[in-house]
DNA sequence: TCATTGGTGTAATGTTATAACAGAACCGGC
DNA sequence: GCCGGTTCTGTTATAACATTACACCAATGA
């Protein structure tokens, strides 16, 4: 049986910052960009500006966002904007851990956490397309004990799950009444 | 193709047929068309011929196949093969729950039980392509009881586990013994 | 019988992702 | 500084996956 005795922390941006329009995003996007130079510093990798700027873009919002969405506001800012561009951006900043790839909308999204190697799993709103990654301690340990009783070994996980966010919810009670 | 004529030590279609190169697959593929005919029939839905073949063709193994794939199978079969030809057969048989869209591949695999309304969660097997899906009783309950606490309504779960199976994990051990 | 519905044919297009090769920028050793 | 390897970027083309739009046909049923 899987519990949850989960209590994750709290770091600038709080604990579900997608699903909270009051929480300040300017935060979010300097924490996650100091935290990608840090990392690139210890690793001797290079966050040229092109990587940069396909951060900056992704957290702009906590919305994933397609490959061709980020290309087109790169060539807005004047950037090279042919596709190998943006997938280079996007498979560097993924081989660090800065981002995610949210398979069942083929788009991106930034992780808050690239040094602890998690895995991705995902909230995600139908209604106004944000995305959070949530922290389910014991899951991917019940998944690999579930998968090796068939003689099966994980090597990685894919976990997104459709519904509505609690700020899509409450408009729709609203709605609902207003009728 | 999976499948052998030994049928002394299995039974239908086991519990795991995807990693069990001596099931009869045989009866996986009847099996598979006999439930669709039937639920077709209570439905009163038709399994006209290019939807009957687009499922017969995704039973031939237990690799997902892409739409593409499909398409040029029934290309040689001389039906007609543009795309939207086999998104709607593809369409039609997910919406009755005969199918399952693999989100992490692009792909489409049989569902072996159409009727009992579960939630497909999917062992990938990366070196054959294989996928099994695999009932987890509790999952469901825990990730619904986990995102609530975020106030979050979970409608739909994607859940694709990729790893090696057992019959990969054999022969990497004899390939590794062999050097 | 004729109107409605559901299914198929066809052409075009939209969306997501990669291949292949050339050239520029960076960096460590001299 | 400058050479040579490596990494990063530019560019063109194309592969792979999916949908739109409209025309037509076939089964159903008042």
């Amino acid at each position: 049986m899987i519990e949850n005795n989960d209590t994750s922390a709290q770091d600038s941006c709080d604990e579900n910052p997608a699903f909270n329009n009051r929480h300040n995003h300017q935060d979010c996007i300097s924490s996650a960009l100091d935290k990608a130079q840090a990392l690139c510093r210890t690793r001797n990798s290079r966050l040229t500006p092109v990587r940069k700027r396909v951060l900056e873009l992704i957290w702009q919002s906590h919305k994933p966002l397609g490959a061709y969405q980020i290309l087109s506001q790169l060539a807005a800012d004047g950037f090279n904007s042919a596709p190998p561009t943006v997938y280079r951006a996007l498979d560097f900043l993924l081989e660090h851990g800065l981002l995610h790839r949210i398979a069942s909308l083929n788009a991106f999204i930034g992780c808050n956490n690239p040094n602890h190697n998690h895995h991705g799993y995902f909230l995600i709103c139908r209604s106004c397309g944000s995305a959070q990654e949530i922290e389910a301690g014991n899951l991917s340990t019940y998944l690999r004990k579930n998968a090796s009783a068939a003689g099966f070994v994980i090597e990685s996980e894919t976990v997104e799950l459709s519904g509505l966010c609690p700020l899509c919810l409450e408009q729709q009670g609203h709605s609902q009444s207003d009728k």
